[in-house]
DNA sequence: TCGAATTTGTGCGTATGTATC
DNA sequence: GGATACATACGCACAAATTCG
């Protein structure tokens, strides 16, 4: 039996600690000098420990203060479900989660015409360079920001039409929008995945401390088997919970 | 500005090499001693960009042998659609998943009796102690295990029918097999969250190196209102893409 | 206001064990 | 067996931020 190295002892009792409410968000872990006296090892150890703990996400360090227990998973994620247009209503699915939460969302966003690149021409079908509209979003709940998203719309699609410009009309999200020029959206993907957050990101999010993870969320709407719309949608993860809820025909 | 560490902006450029393809899956990432003359640091900051990679998941270090980048991610896990029912055929949606990738699959899995604890009491709706069938499955693709689940159904519902044991019968998946008993599934839900692994899990999925993030997908069928099963699915983050194709009404 | 103590962040050098080649 | 390489661990140093008397 390989007996576990010491910094990762160390890492797992303080994780245990964390998770049992032992050490609540919010709260100082002991510093390296207390680690070391209390587990009889170097600082270079009790460094490494916390380390693991930093990588996960758990805690972050604050030079000069200390490192403190960041706030759990308590922010969810629902995906528009089956009834977003029969069930769509005045306020935009992450208000609505916001206010689940108990929590006041506000969000900040920039739209402006550009050319798909080509990863986003593929995702819409299109030719590389094909005018989109692209529109900037960050999410603030509580006045903390915590989603970021950018979504493209083919310009031939939308171009000229009361909808062109997305925060512009009455209509809120995409369905309802497409359903006022008579494109009815029938289908969406979203394809997740999790990577490191770039700088511009974590500076979008005020994510603190190094790189932390987001995930990434690629969502699609079609209308017919042809995409509308495409966004790119990114979360801090360990904030966060994705929920999807489907019918069975 | 506040100009970046050495061990950040070494972690960064051997990251770019990876995304970039300098470094495809599989191949040796420089030595600590390369880098110290490469980069000019010493032996300590070289292992601090290494471990910064390895905590994205990206190398993993073999003893004695070097850092190897990962296989990207390359398997796809779909979500149940909505027309399980009609379209359930006689492979499972895993076995889907591995085919559409060209891959061969396969799985263990083993049931018993057991009593729902805490956690899967709330799920089910039930009183912690309620008798349940328990069954853990554990998913190859290509002989290598990918995929873990534990799923969990009171025997309230399937206790004494023809479905009892869930790999007995000819009916493939949870749809089609509560179907048998006449019990209408009409809706699921899949909550997904991200935290690392478990050492058993690690174990079960082959993760080499260091604490690896693994995706947990708690997911519950429901019929009129009432959970008839709930699973705990794992996988192997970084590996897995997770989509969910839906409908609009 | 100032300064001292504490704490983290970054970095260097070294040593031992053990796995691989 | 010997060279190489990573994993773990010790000790030290200095800067920068914070905290508190």
């Amino acid at each position: 039996m390989a007996k576990t190295p010491a910094y990762l002892a160390i890492a797992a009792e303080l994780r245990a600690e964390i998770q049992s409410g032992a050490l609540a968000a919010g709260a100082k872990l002991p510093s390296e000098s207390k680690l070391m006296t209390r587990f009889g090892v170097s600082r270079t150890v009790a460094k490494w420990a916390i380390s693991v703990l930093k990588g996960e996400g758990l805690v972050v360090g604050r030079p000069g203060s200390g490192v403190y227990v960041q706030a759990g998973r308590r922010l969810e994620r629902r995906a528009p479900s089956r009834d977003v247009r029969s069930n769509a209503g005045p306020t935009s699915p992450f208000a609505r989660d916001a206010a689940r939460a108990g929590q006041q969302a506000t969000w900040e966003h920039e739209s402006r015409h550009d050319q798909a690149d080509e990863l986003i021409a593929v995702r819409l079908g299109v030719e590389p360079g094909t005018p989109v509209m692209r529109t900037t979003y960050r999410f603030l709940s509580d006045d903390e920001p915590v989603q970021l998203s950018t979504s493209y719309e083919p310009l031939s699609i939308t171009g000229g039409t009361s909808i062109e410009w997305p925060e512009d009309g009455a209509a809120v999200g995409v369905v309802a929008r497409m359903d006022a020029i008579g494109v009815r959206v029938d289908e969406f993907e979203e394809r997740i995945s999790s990577r490191p957050a770039l700088d511009a990101e974590a500076d979008a999010l005020r994510l603190p401390g190094r790189p932390a993870d987001v995930y990434e969320i690629a969502r699609t709407y079609y209308a017919a088997g042809m995409p509308v719309e495409t966004a790119i949608i990114v979360l801090p993860r360990g904030r966060y919970e994705l929920i999807y809820r489907i019918p069975v025909d």
